[in-house]
DNA sequence: ATTAATACTTGCATTATACAAGTAATAGCC
DNA sequence: GGCTATTACTTGTATAATGCAAGTATTAAT
């Protein structure tokens, strides 16, 4: 094929982050890199959802395309590849922190501290900026 | 099948939320309950994406089944049967909001008018509002 | 030179989706 | 009451996506 471009569902804003986001696996990649400080393949394989490797690579191919991820080798180990958010990737940061209110709203067994939902409800800026600096490499 | 409750993937809230929601179908069909005033299944079909019948009818059984929609008959046409968002769908409100500011900002033809992204960004307790008042039945 | 680590790719069975067509219940009209 | 239209689905089948097990390629360590 000369061009991969895939046709948009429509202009809507829902749809073109649903076209990019809406799996089952795409935004917990997009978690573990915010959240829990993963960076390689094989640290995103242990993650409790298991999802597969094929499954997994194609969803680092995908976002990196779309920009939300980038990839570069490790320079101390060149067997190892890091991926990294983009600036696009961690404004997704403001999604994810409604995402984890809505479910700690309506999941009685969500695992998140409640001091943390407390802070991502009452001070947002500043835990955006708190996941900002814990990014940094 | 005795029980048809599906295993949890994790514990992780992001996964409660993307195990309801995670795929390119259901939030749309959220979208057009709370800012498109649509409520039947045939509204639901002419959205501009396209939705095939079945998964139609598969999102709002399962979207149901979750308690985020929830069915009645039309009383004054006993053939149509209307939808209409939970408090627990109404909530997905500043989830959709984030979507649609994230968007705005990365695509350059999203189809979204600034004055509505500027209330969305500067006044959301009043924006959140809004979207109530404009669902009442 | 051999083995281990890391990041993938491939093949195949299962599941989900898209598309076209058909069915069921209610309503409106004669 | 009988006929047609409307509305909400269901069913069948082809295509695409996913899950799982296994294999390959590149770099590192010994």
């Amino acid at each position: 094929m000369v061009c991969d471009e895939k046709k948009r569902r429509s202009k809507c804003p829902v749809t073109f982050a649903l076209d990019q986001l809406g799996d089952k696996w795409s935004l917990l990649i997009v978690r573990d890199l915010m959240f829990h400080g993963k960076r390689t393949y094989g640290e995103f394989l242990e993650s409790d959802e298991g999802i597969a490797t094929n499954v997994l690579a194609d969803r680092l191919k995908r976002l990196e395309a779309e920009g939300i991820i980038e990839k570069t080798r490790d320079p101390e180990n060149r067997r190892r590849v890091l991926y990294s958010l983009t600036d696009k990737g961690f404004d997704l940061t403001p999604l994810l922190m409604e995402m984890v209110l809505w479910s700690a709203k309506y999941d009685a067994d969500t695992a998140t501290p409640k001091a943390m939902l407390d802070r991502m409800e009452n001070d947002r800026a500043a835990f955006i900026q708190e996941v900002r600096e814990g990014m940094k490499i």
